[in-house]
DNA sequence: ATACTTATTGATAATGATTTTCATTACCGA
DNA sequence: TCGGTAATGAAAATCATTATCAATAAGTAT
């Protein structure tokens, strides 16, 4: 999953290989935490000193319309994005730096079997993400 | 869980029990939806006429801080509140109507150890939401 | 390569949500 | 009842996001 391979989702969907959204994929793409629109312009702008914060909002939306980059839900907000697991993947996130790892394998079948029948409400989606503390920073 | 129940918490904390907080209360109290602060502010002006949207503000960031209310967040936003299930709840919401039910009894412990030996992270918190659609919303 | 069509851009303005400021009000303990 | 002061609402300020628009440049046709 690289940039390229993102650069070319955009150009198979009509889009345009501009300067402006390489800097943007090349910065989001290799990111192993999630970043605010702020955050993304100002890091990109190393690689692409024209670019407009409006041009980072604007790519954002068409990476997430091509599923990737997703929004990570946090305590502390809820406008950061993160390159998007593939398949069925939920995140693990670090409190104290950030980092971000994906991990598979819940089986919440039973549990929203027992949910289902204890409410009467039919169960269709879930979110489920793991807070807690990187071996990184749990050394340092 | 009544509203005399929230005002007396708030009294007990040091804060005044005024006309303006009765409204906001007795309205996110009984509600079984997720309410964003301008529905708060539209529906609680039904039994206080005078009240002003900063003071829904500050009274959901009273409340939220005594975890009377809590945040909920959702794909089309994060800004709603609703009264806060006591003990380890988590949250069933109906994707048609936004109604809220408390569920209890999810066993994550294998999978976070799994997770936490896959990792290297130390797990310490965790975020689980159900969406699905209500008996009611099914049938109509 | 060159010209042309039009998607994309960044600056600017507009909007919407939340927070701050401040003079006035009213809660509540003495 | 009174007085200190927390709380209030109006207005302004701030912050994030979106819309507007004229200039630009990507990509296609020539
Ligand atoms: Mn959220
Ligand atoms: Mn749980
Ligand atoms: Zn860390
Ligand atoms: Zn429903």
């Amino acid at each position: 999953m690289s940039a390229e391979f993102w650069l070319t989702q955009l150009h198979e969907n009509g889009y345009r290989i501009t300067g402006a959204r390489r800097a943007v994929v090349e910065t989001v793409e290799k990111s192993t935490r999630a970043l605010t629109p702020v955050e993304v312009y100002d890091m990109s702008r190393k690689r692409y000193r024209a670019l407009g914060l409006v041009t980072v909002y604007r790519t954002l939306e068409k990476l997430e319309e091509l599923h990737l980059i997703q929004r990570v839900h946090q305590p502390m907000g809820c406008q950061a994005f993160i390159s998007a697991g593939q398949g069925h993947q939920h995140l693990l996130l670090c409190k104290n730096c950030g980092q971000v790892v994906f991990f598979e394998g819940d089986d919440l079948e039973s549990l929203t079997k027992s949910i289902a029948k204890k409410t009467g409400y039919q169960i269709q989606d879930h979110w489920l993400q793991l807070f807690g503390m990187c071996a990184n920073c749990r050394t340092n």
